[in-house]
DNA sequence: CGGAATCCGTTACGATACTG
DNA sequence: CAGTATCGTAACGGATTCCG
């Protein structure tokens, strides 16, 4: 009886979609690229590579298809030779604006 | 000399607050323990396990020894028998209450 | 009740090398 | 240039047991 009480208080713990988000958007490139693609609009792989610090091209890609599956990142390929691809937002992923900057200020007071 | 000019140009990934932010309060439980904290105020550590969902012991305790180290929760130990103690936010922990919340609105419209 | 200790499998991540 | 493929390590996370 209690049990059920408490259950029933504490559900919105379940399909948390802070949780998701965390899953979907989080980890540790994904914010950064995203963030880069909305300071700068249109990006190739080989200039994500260098401003990312640390991350290798096998993260970068990985992440990339990540994102390209959410429908956050756009992929633009050009039929090439040396290949040339670009990397966009979606609106969706712009929409993602807002919520970085708050963070990224939080961030900046808070955390070290 | 190009490289300089990519290199300066695209330097705000380096130590990327939102990343900070992601490897701090991000992660599986850390925003569900906090929201979790934001809407119910105080909870004991045998509430937060039976209202998260999934969670072990073991990862709870490790998150809110994170979380209090970085003074996101507060810890009150009863010396009774048997043990109680209670989990609430600081100052900065109920800070966070606004980028959870338009988090999870995001989340409600743009993920499944 | 509120943990700590242990064991163990899975996943994430990283370095390197290779390719169309 | 824009990726794959392969391999190794480290962190994450779950199940179980034990204890004051």
């Amino acid at each position: 009886m209690a049990e059920k009480l408490i259950e029933k208080k504490y559900q919105q713990a379940k399909e948390c979609p802070i949780t998701i988000f965390m899953e979907q958007i989080g980890g540790k490139w994904k914010p950064v690229i995203i963030w880069l693609l909305i300071l700068n609009e249109v990006m190739r792989f080989n200039e994500l590579d260098k401003a990312i610090n640390g991350i290798s091209q096998k993260m970068l890609s990985q992440q990339l298809k990540d994102l390209e599956r959410l429908k956050i990142v756009k992929r633009k390929s050009y039929p090439v030779i040396p290949p040339k691809v670009e990397y966009r937002l979606t609106e969706k992923g712009k929409s993602l604006k807002e919520n970085l900057t708050s963070i990224m200020e939080w961030s900046n007071k808070n955390l070290k």
